[in-house]
Formats: structure tokens, sequence, C-alpha cells
DNA sequence: TATGAATGAGTGTTCATTCAT
DNA sequence: TATGAATGAACACTCATTCAT
């Protein structure tokens, strides 16, 4: 059916669907017939534009991953040039109001728990592990010696996580001020007295 | 032959075998038939002791939650009776070795995630949330207003899980001995200076 | 449900119902579904004996395949002592009423047919192959140079097969003292007629 | 611009696709996607064109009906006009190399069992029956009497039928040959002396 | 004429649960 | 007390078919 064009909008609606039903109703049930349901399509649809379930959560979580990269890379390109702008950039980015609303972590930690036992979401987590470290690094690395610069981005790395889970965790409304003021404590603490 | 006491150990088997099968396969692959294998018994039985998977995982549950409950208790008994002793006795019992292991953190991970959708597990979670801040609190009024008291345990509560979430996100060892530092800091900065 | 011994029982039972499947509707139409309800049980069944339809169709086959064995075993055991007797025998097995008969014969040519574009089929099918073929050329050695027993076996076996797919095609009843006759003839040209 | 005369043009690729369909994967994997992906057309033609993957399955199998057919009426307008040069042409044709090729062959066997289950492929497969007997009994007529021609007609298809089916089993090359010579002596066993 | 998007019935399989023993 | 045979609902997936364009 010459509808052109409709592939793009049906795998929207999909992984839309998807992480709507990831947020309300878990991981554990959210059937394909439950996600085609609220995208309001067909389950045998998921195959054909996925390949599978597994082809749709994947898509999913790459694109929750893609959403932070998103925000991240948005600040850091409006940031001012100084590598402490551009490492409060990073740090902004991934406390978006896109990334730290309940829906958006409820989801987070779910795929988060689901990636220890797949190895497919497994290296998608790892990935974007990575590409944080490796950002934050290439910052440190213009005031910083290579190895102080690696250290720095791994505790900073790991600050952010560690902020960002413990939100998930409290249930309520994501405290951002009170987390960026943290991060960037620690921020300031790594870089060297200039660059403040 | 009624085998008198059989009861408790089966209990014990399933419950053990539940916790194993999740930290290695994961909770979506933690079948029944997977889990009485592990243990040396049949599937049948497991509705048998526990009415159904739901009570095994419940009480699986329970368990991690009576340990973590078990490791505090036995240090604040051991403690010294000043409120900063008790309190630090609590942050050093949620840092026990039982709990920060990386199976014991994958199960933790596993259930907090489970917990997000599952009533019933939820109920557990909160409880035991509530457990802690009350136990904190319980300590900082001997030297602190109530609704002082009441702030400092909240944020103490959170900073302990913030630090324990961080550490399985690591998926490398936890550093107990820079947790607990970064505890005691933040206890420290809430007790008054006559309680250090 | 200690009920023991249960396991060969349904396993019969299954197969069974397998192979009247086959020959009332085809293979095609052979579901699990339709399966286990000849059989008066439940689908799932089928995948706790067999590990799936696979397995159920495999088994059904090596069935038939053993009772053609059996048969022949069996006439070859009775038979005297001359490769000609022998020889006889394994032909009269071959067209024992046990594989001649219309339902047997279907389902034969369906697994026949399967067999070409399936590689577990086809190997059970080309080990009956061999096993006929080396059987017959087991006793025309004794009266034959090994390179013409070759011949005389892959002939026969050729004949024999023939005569059983010309059988199935026709329909209406196999004329076993007809083939039988054709086979005898086939094999009294390859045998030096000392032998006869 | 309408393109006059697609119709045929696109039936015959689709027959042949779905021939070709048969001989690699098998029935039961030719799916209609597949039968049209090798067309290099859509699957939606396959209704369009024959109503539906029945209706495609129907004619393919006539399509191979109707090449025996050819190939059994070329010889016998092109054969002398003895009733024994005719019944030899009906014979060759029966093993022409369009009939004998381990493709063609794979795609008879198959019909051949689908037909056993399936009530429309029954039917044609009759009717070809049919149609080779009358012919062989339409020259048989000329030189038997009729009951006896009928006979002949019948033990000489079967025989046809029988070396044909033989030639699909040995699965190499069939030997045209030899099965001639094998149906001419039949042939010949039935004709009075005199029609030699 | 021909497409390809979409459907939904049907399939094999998994799995928590039941129950006779 | 404990088993393991058996069930049946739920699941992901396949595929012939329909239909707007």
């Amino acid at each position: 059916m010459p509808k052109l064009g409709m592939p793009p909008i049906r795998r929207e609606q999909l992984i839309r669907a998807t992480l709507e039903t990831i947020d309300q109703v878990g991981l554990a049930d959210a059937t394909i017939a439950e996600i085609a349901g609220r995208a309001g399509l067909s389950a045998g649809i998921i195959s054909h534009y996925f390949g599978g379930k597994d082809g749709l959560l994947n898509a999913a979580m790459r694109r929750i991953l893609r959403q932070l990269h998103d925000a991240v890379a948005e600040r850091v390109a409006a940031a001012g040039e100084s590598p402490r702008d551009k490492l409060r950039a990073i740090i902004d980015g991934n406390f978006d109001s896109t990334q730290v609303n309940p829906a958006a972590m409820r989801v987070w930690l779910t795929f988060w728990a689901a990636s220890m036992h797949d190895a497919q979401l497994r290296r998608l987590q790892h990935a974007n592990d990575r590409r944080l470290q490796s950002n934050l690094a290439h910052y440190f690395r213009r005031v910083l010696p290579a190895s102080e610069a690696q250290k720095a981005a791994r505790g900073l790395a790991a600050m952010i996580d560690g902020l960002w889970l413990r939100g998930s965790l409290a249930g309520g409304e994501f405290d951002v001020a009170r987390a960026r003021h943290t991060a960037y404590e620690y921020l300031d603490h790594y870089l060297p007295k200039s660059a403040h």
C-alpha cells in the first residue's frame, strides 16, 4: 500500500509504545501484544519491522541512549570553549529534564538490570559508558596529564551515574540543582585552579 | 519416615537456589524448574512450600533484606553507645561484605527493578527503606531536634543507597573503605560538633 | 505423580498418533495440537517428551524404519542358511504386511518426500538405505566376488524400493506375490546357478 | 501504461518461481514471500493472479502435467503409425529429459506426496493417470480385444510410473536407456507377435 | 498493473501450577 | 514429604491474505 514513508513512522510508534509499556507495566509484562496494542497496531508488525521482540527492545534501548547523547551534544555545542564549560555541559546534559523524569528513570533502571544478563543490551550499555568517559577524558586532557585525565574522567563518570541512579531510587522528583551542584564540586576538585 | 524438621531445610535450600539462579541467569530465566534443579529438588515442591513462584521470590527478597538487617543489627549491638558510634555501625552494616559482593549486588539490583512494577516486592522494599531511615532518625534524635533529625536521616539513607548502587554499576570490586569514608563525612557534617 | 513407567507408554501413544495423523491428514496438517488430540493428551507434553515437534517426527520415522528392520531381521533369522534363502528373506521382510498396507505406504511416501529437504530425516533415510544394501551385499559376497556382490546388492536394493514405491503409487492393494516374484527373478539372475 | 499482455508473462514468472522454490527448499518452506521474491515480484500479486497460494500450486502442478503431456504428444505425432511405434513413443515421452532430471523429479515426488491429502491436487493427479492409461489403451485396442487392452494399459502405466519413481529414489542420474528397455520388453510381452 | 503495509489466525514452545501417588 | 506426569494459558513468531494507493 503505497502509503509510502510509513516505515519510519511505524518504527517510531512502536519504540515509543515500548518505552511507555516498560515504564508502566515493567519489562516482564511488556509482551508484544501489549506493546502493539498501545501503538494501535497489530502484534505481527513488530517482527515485520524489528525482526522480533529482541530487535524492538534493542531499538528502544538505543533510542534512550541516543536521546541522552543528543541532550549532551546539544549542551556541549552551545557551551563556552573552556574545558570547564564543556565538562559542565556534559554534566548538565546528563541531568537534562528528558533524562531525569520518573518515567525515563524507570526505563533506564529496567534496561540496566536487564543488561546484566543479556549480551546485546550489555554491549549497548558498555558502549555508552565508554562514550561518556572518553568524552570527559577528552576535555580533562586539555588541562591535565593523560593519566590524571583518565582518573578524573572515571571518577566523574561514576559520580554522574551514581547521582543519577540515586535519583531513580528516591522515587520522587529528581533534585537537578543539587545533583548538578555535587557534580560541579567534584569537577572543580579535579580541575587545576587555573582552569576554574 | 516423616523426617521431622524438613520444612525449614527445604525452604532454605530453595531460597538459596533462587538467589543463586537470579545472580547467574537473571530473573527472566529464573524458572522454577531451573531453581528446583539447582536445589536438587523437584519443581512441584516450590508450590508446596511457598504457594507458588511469587511466594518464593518474595521469600528470597525477604531473605536478603533480613541478611542486611542482621548485618546492621550485629554491628549496632557491638558498637559504642554514642549516637555517632551507632550511626557509623549502621553505615558499616550496609557495606558489610555479605552485602557488597558482586553476586549480592546483582540480585539486589534485580529486585530493585522488579519492585518498580510488583506491588508485593515494592512493599518489602519500602518497609526496608523506612526501617533504615527510622533507625538512623532514632540515633540522630538523641543529638538533634526532631525535624533536623528527620532531614539528616533522609539524607544519610539516600547517601548509603546511592553509594551502594553506584558500586553495583561499576561492575568491579566495591571500594568499601571509600564508600564508608564518604558516608562518615556526610554523617559528621550533620552531627553537632559536640557529638563527634 | 509416581504413576511410574509412564514415559515409554506416552512416547508410544504419541508416536502412534503421529503416524496415524500423517496417514490421515498429511504432514502439513499434522500439527502438534492435532497429534496430541488424537493421543488424548495435551499439546505441551510433546515438547516434554520429544523436545519438540521435530523430535517427535524424527522418532516417528525411526519407528517405521525400525519396524521394517525388525520385519526383515525376523525373516532372516528364520530362513535357511543358504545365501539365496537369506536374500529371499530380506525381500520378504520388505514386503511384509506391516510395510505394504496403504496407511504405512502413505506415511512412507510422506517421509520420503520430506527427507528431500530435511537434513535430519535424510540422514535416517540414508542410514536405512545403506543398511539394506550392506545387508544384501553381505550375503551376495558368499557366492560372488566383492565387486560383483556390491553391484548385485545395489541392483536388488533399487528393485525392492522401486517395487515398493510402485505399489504406493497404485493406490490399491499391494500385490505382494507379484512384487516378490519379480524380485526373486532379479535375485536369481545375479546368483550363480550353483547357488539356486 | 497498461502494458498489454502482462498477465501471461507474470503467470509464467510465478509458476517457474514456484517450481524452482519447491525444488530447492521444499513445499513446506515454499512461502509466497519466497516464491514472489524469486520471481522478482511482490507477494501480493500472487493472490491477484492466482486467487491465492492454492491456485498457484494448482497451476504449478498443471504446468508439469502439461509439460509431460506435451512431451508425449510430440513424440506420438512424430512416431510411425503402428501401435507399437505409438506405444513406444508414449514410453519415450514419459522418459523425456525434461521429465527425468533430478529437479523435475523432486518436484514430482513432492506433488505426489501432497496429492495424497489435497483433494484438488489429487484430482489433477488422477486425471493424469487416466489420460496415460486411456492413451495406452487406445493403441492397445487396435491389436487386442478390449478387456486385454485395458489390462495391458494398466500394466504398462504402472510400469512407467514405477520406473519413474524408482529413478527419483535412486538420487543419481536416471538411466533412461535401461528404463526404456524394460518398458519396451514389457510392451512386447503384451503385443501379439504380429504387431512387433 | 502492481505494490507493500498491515492484519490476524494459527503454530510450536515454554512454564507455573496441579494432583495422584 | 516429595515426586514427576500432565495440563493449559500465554508467548513470540510466521504467513497467507487484504486493501488503499
